[in-house]
DNA sequence: ATATTTATTGCTACCGGTAGCAAACGTGCA
DNA sequence: TGCACGTTTGCTACCGGTAGCAATAAATAT
């Protein structure tokens, strides 16, 4: 049974489809004998206005596409949940679009774009392709947001954490602690680093001042990669040259670190190892892990880019204050 | 500046709109002069086709909606991107919509509708209220599918992995490994569960036989409930009378039982209480919990979900079988 | 009762495509 | 040169709504 349209619900209340419409339309010139008619009519014939044909003739869809290419960071699903419920509540709908090796960002833009969504949300995404930004998309396309990470793309805003501020922090708090032998551990997706590769070790090497420079530990994005590189780094380095505290893109790289440190190299954490993660993820606060890591400001970031969507805010970059969660692992 | 339409590119190239269309479209009929033409001209306006005129056209969006109404539980995040993933490679896209206080099932299901989805899948959730189902969406709407939960509903069909198998397997190795005493800890989220209710404990009891009856802590689902559960059991049973090994619907309440019984009950794990999840979501794996679980398919829960919704496949409810995965904690 | 204002309803045109028929075009063959 | 045939192009009608003007009906003023 093909779906009822305003027509059908029209002839079946013996008015005009115009009148129909109006009777879903709040706020619309109507008498309320009338409306009644319609709606009656409409409940028979089980009619629900089509959004698409709507969405066509006003310009507008209410969709937002969310872009995300690491699922494999357990922070992603509570901050997708908050994302998602916030755009909900605003009567937008998300358009989840899975970034990997088969579907490029630029598949993804070009697709949502033709699906004419209001907006397109880089979720701990970033790239670079100008070519694309400032052509294809200049031209009436839907505005850009980077949420959660950095943006170097001239004219998409980022919304995220302030990277310096966060590792001044961490850094201060490990400096006071003692620890004077730091090492870095970096996600290496897509070129780019929330905290973006030497300015992150300059930041951090500024507290600890003269102390011994830091060691960066390449990975991908997870926890497996992160006790594999932990795995390499603890068997190639003697005990004694090794760092004092590692810190982490994130706290996926983290668990999977603090993993091999204990029960692969027999380590304590804190005392042989401090880990420090960088997130707030779940199982951080979990006696098992205990994570030290630092939390984001998840709630403004998402009220940030929804306000910016809906411009009620100007679209441009803005960064956050987050906070450091201090627990046993370092 | 205002994005080219079809019409535009046709004047700009000197053709009619529909040699254009056809430009863009596979197969169509135009020979080579005229489309390099039309190309050119696109290029030059910057031309993409508007999917959702076409949607509207030709009756079919591709487009998916995913309802979830469970973000606690971390096993739900590797899923959504395999699901994400291949619906993507099918040339589809997934509308994620959350399910929560705020946002009914009710209220998604008839957005998606309205939307024109070409399917809706309930992922890990599953709802009643039949009046919708039967009356509303009978006429023309989009077909539903129960994902990785049983479905209650006629006519919608369930994808899930067979929890009369997996109780009954669980129990065999509990019951080989010497456990008498089990208790189940289930989720409360909407009435419905997973591995529902006194089926499943008739289930595991019955290779148990004569043993003791078992327990079951209600919660809601997450880590956290699954802590605050454990947490009351723990204190209220007399170490005496407690289960001696603990079945979870879900890892994530296993990960919060766990960290209960040792940390704050200083009990051995498995030793004093043994843990069974159920998933095998990443940190089972981790030393720091090496749980014993229960790995849906997932692969062949999703490819059979997409070749129900592209009608590769009859439409009906399958349970495919999982595997134990044996851990340190049971 | 009639004129004037206002609320309600119906209308045309349009959003940007698709489907499928009809005309125009070229080509091969008689 | 003329005709049949297949290809290419253009056309009308349509998908299901929205916008805003015009006509009509109802309410108020004179």
């Amino acid at each position: 049974m093909k779906r009822a349209t305003a027509q059908n619900v029209a002839i079946e209340a013996g008015v005009s489809k115009w009148t129909v419409i109006r009777a879903f339309t709040p706020g619309a010139s109507i008498t309320e004998a009338s409306k009644a008619k319609v709606l009656e009519a409409a409940e028979r014939l089980n009619y629900r206005p089509n959004l698409l044909a709507r969405s066509l003739a006003t310009n507008s869809t209410h969709q937002v596409a969310v872009l995300v290419d690491d699922f494999a960071n357990p922070h992603k699903l509570p901050f997708l949940e908050k994302l998602t419920a916030s755009l909900q509540a605003e009567g937008l709908v998300t358009m989840l679009i899975n970034i990997n090796e088969h579907y490029s960002h630029v598949h993804a833009i070009l697709n949502a774009d033709q699906r004419q969504v209001d907006a397109i949300v880089l979720f701990g995404t970033a790239f670079h392709d100008e070519m694309l930004t400032d052509h294809k998309l200049g031209r009436g396309g839907p505005p850009m947001f980077v949420l959660a990470r950095d943006s170097q793309i001239e004219g998409v805003p980022a919304i995220s954490c302030d990277a310096v501020v966060a590792i001044a922090e961490i850094g201060k708090y490990l400096l006071e602690k003692g620890y004077r032998r730091p090492g870095f551990m970096a996600g290496a997706v897509h070129c780019l680093r929330r905290l973006a590769g030497g300015g992150t070790l300059r930041s951090f090497g500024e507290p600890l001042s003269g102390s011994n420079s830091s060691r960066c530990l390449p990975s991908a994005i997870a926890q497996e990669s992160g006790a594999q590189a932990a795995r390499d780094y603890l068997s190639k380095i003697a005990p004694e040259d090794r760092i004092d505290v590692l810190m982490c893109e994130n706290d996926a790289l983290a668990f999977g670190a603090m993993d091999v440190a204990r029960s692969e190299f027999g380590l304590r954490v804190p005392n042989d190892l401090a880990i420090v993660g960088f997130d707030n993820a779940a199982p951080a606060a979990s006696p098992a892990y205990g994570l030290t890591t630092y939390e984001q400001p998840t709630d403004q970031m998402v009220k940030a880019t929804i306000d910016m969507i809906l411009e009620r805010a100007p679209r441009e970059t803005v960064n956050f204050q987050g906070k450091l969660v201090v627990r046993g692992s370092a």
